[in-house]
Parts: structure tokens; sequence; C-alpha cells
DNA sequence: TAGGCCATCTGGTCCT
DNA sequence: AGGACCAGATGGCCTA
């Protein structure tokens, strides 16, 4: 008997053996994990009050009709889905039942008497055998949607670390994984080189091969001008041709404070055509390769990033509840441009005026007051 | 309506 | 035998 918790009924919510998609959703709504107002079906991780022990593996309740089945009757029914809704288990049980007994009678071969592909149409056997087939089936449906839900879990862990972390704006996750990635690159080629790094060359590895969307949310969280830092098709960073620091700030440097979007230069119509950004300019003295995804044909074969001070990256984040403890050095994002945060230690000076909007420590290094926090990478 | 993204189910494969 | 992992298939939701 699975221990019971306040999350019992998220649990059943889970397992999809009692309420219909749409109330699955709409707990999802509730806990408001939405990108680009649209809502996904994850689980509240985040939240520890619906994390219990029995929320993975074999704690989850078993008993009831497998949610498989009740998914081909959900797509034969998908019609009246609503209607559906209403029905008690015992109806739904029943009608599942009939519906395999319809499933059983098709054979195992598609259309073209071709062996059937891989999908969620089941070979069934002998009524024995089907009994115990579909618990084993259930159950390991249920540890798979454990297992992906881990994984789920990780990759939010790996969205709050990487710049850019926002509750109400989640990056996707083959984003998520880029942008992970070219932060380490970053990281990775800011620490080998040893020295003060381009700035302009550290967003746009960031950027590099980000879809346009996601180019946007960081270059927004950052507060520069997204369009200095598309990619083209090829996953080359596009570069307006103006100068570096007027590419990082698409607002006037007399005007520090007011915020992007604002004074309407992000979206200057009369900014000059795009061209290809060479790296041989700010870029190329301190990334030996000119590009973590691919720019160079020799990349392929160096996937890993050189690794720095026995490999060792953390980010120190101000108040983080689930995922700071422990991380003690590292990236402090300051609140904004400008901000007197930045501190003498800082590897990161974007002009005279420290207007770059985080500095990067390493261990053994000291920081300071760590009050500040940069509420845009972390909203 | 098409396309992107996602969760889920499913069967195959590998490993213990 | 059973679990972990993987990838294909499917359907839902959302945006352009």
């Amino acid at each position: 008997m699975a221990p019971h918790c306040d999350t019992e009924q998220m649990m059943q919510v889970a397992e999809g053996t009692e309420l219909p998609d749409v109330w699955r959703q709409r707990s999802a709504v509730k806990v408001g994990i939405a990108f680009h107002g649209r809502n996904m079906l994850t689980l509240p991780f985040e939240e520890p009050h619906l994390m219990c022990e029995s929320r993975f593996g074999a704690n989850y309740p078993r008993e009831g009709a497998p949610e498989s089945l009740e998914k081909e009757e959900h797509s034969l029914h998908a019609a009246d889905s609503s209607n559906s809704d209403m029905r008690d288990a015992e109806d739904d049980i029943s009608d599942r039942e009939e519906e395999e007994e319809e499933d059983e009678r098709e054979g195992d071969q598609d259309d073209d008497m071709l062996p059937k592909k891989r999908g969620p149409r089941k070979k069934r056997s002998g009524k024995p055998e089907s009994d115990r087939s579909k618990v084993r089936r259930h159950e390991a449906n249920t540890r798979e949607r454990s297992r992906m839900h881990g994984l789920n879990d990780a990759l939010e862990s790996l969205r709050k670390v990487v710049p850019c972390y926002s509750k109400t704006q989640k990056l996707s996750k083959i984003e998520t994984l880029r942008l992970a990635k070219n932060y380490i690159w970053a990281l990775s080629e800011t620490l080998s080189a040893g020295k003060r790094p381009d700035l302009l060359a550290f967003v746009q590895t960031l950027c590099k091969g980000l879809s346009q969307p996601t180019t946007n949310l960081v270059a927004g969280c950052l507060q520069l001008n997204a369009r200095n830092f598309l990619t083209d098709h090829n996953g080359e960073v596009m570069f307006s041709g103006r100068s570096p620091y007027d590419a990082m700030y698409s607002y006037p440097a007399s005007d520090v404070n007011t915020p992007p979007g604002h004074s309407g230069s992000t979206l200057d119509s009369s900014a000059k055509p795009f061209r290809h950004y060479s790296y041989n300019g700010a870029y190329e003295p301190y990334y030996e390769n000119p590009s973590p995804e691919g720019g160079s044909p020799h990349f392929d074969g160096q996937l890993s990033p050189p690794m720095n001070f026995n490999g060792i990256f953390s980010l120190k984040h101000d108040d983080p509840p689930d995922y700071g403890k422990g991380s003690h050095y590292g990236m402090r994002y300051c609140s904004a441009p400008g901000r007197a945060a930045l501190a003498h230690n800082s590897m990161y000076r974007v002009s005279p005026e420290g207007r770059f909007p985080y500095d990067l420590h390493v261990r053994s290094q000291s920081f300071p007051a760590q009050g500040e926090v940069n509420g845009s990478f972390h909203n």
C-alpha cells in the first residue's frame, strides 16, 4: 500500500487512472508551468510539499485500471471525451476490457501485412498471460513515467543554473541543453584564457545556435540587443556591424537607466542590415575553437570544452532554496547594468562604467556581498 | 491549419 | 525474470 500523503490526488492525476487528461492539464496549469503561454504537463517538482517519497517508483498507486487502457479509450472516444469523463471507474474498466478484446481480434499486422511498428497498439497473447502482462506493462509504464519525471526534474535543475531562468518563460528542453552547453563552453574558455574575457564573445557564445526566441530571451535577460546575437541557419552569429559595445547595449550610453524596449532602439528599423559576423574580431582571441556549435569543422571532434580549475564550476545564486546549497563559488548575477555590485575582482568589465550585468568568480576568489541577485536572470 | 513542444504509452534491447 | 534505457508512435496544447 502506498503511503498516504497530501499528494494522493496529485498522484492519481499523474497516474491518470481517475482523472481525465483535461483535469491533469488543469493541475499543470495550477502549478504555473508555462512557456510562452503554453501550459506543460509537467508536475510541480519544485514544490517540496508536493514531493513525497511515494512520488516515484514502486510507491505509485497501482490499483485501478491501467492508464494505458484509459489512453486507448481516450483516443477511441476522443469525440465525446467529456461524456467519458463522467463515467465512474467501474464502467471505465468494463469498457476498457471490451476494447482490449477488440484489439486482440485485430491481429498483429498492420494494413500492409507488415510486422507492427512500435507504438501504442499492443500485441497480446492468451488471457491468463494477458492479465499478468497487463500488470507488468502497467508497472513498466509507471516506472517509465517516473524515469521521465526524474529526467525532467534534472532538466529543470539545469534550467535554474543556466542564464535566464524563468518560471514563466521556460526554455524548451533542447534549448536548455544548448544554452547549458554554450554556457559551459564560454565559462571554460574564459577560465582557460586566464584573462579578462571578451564580453561580446561570451554572450555570443551563449547564444550560439539558439533559436531566435531563446536568443531574444537571453538577450532580454542580459538587457542586450538580441539582434546582435542571432545566429543564421548555419549557427553562425549574425552581427549588426556596430561596435561591440553598441551591439551589447541597444540603448544609448547616456540613457543607461532606460530599459531596453522603452527606448525603441532594440527594434530600430533604421539599424544597418546584418552582415555575417567574423570571429576574427573580439571573439577569436579568446576562443581557440571559434564556436561550440560546429562553426568549425573540427569542433565535432572536440565536444567537450576544456576543463579548468579541476573542472569545478558552480553558480552562486541568492536565495536558491533547492539548488544553491553548497554553491559557494561561481558566477554571481548582479541586478542591473551599471550597479556598483561589480566587484573589483570581477573578471568581467564591459566598459569603464562597469555595465556588464554580471561578474564571474572562481574558486578561491572572494566575492562581494551577496545581497544582490540578478532578477533579470532569475525572475 | 501547420508546426513545435510535450507527456505518455509501448515494445525492443541490454544488463544484472 | 525484471528493471533501466531507448526510441517510435500518438495525441493534446499552443502559437504563428
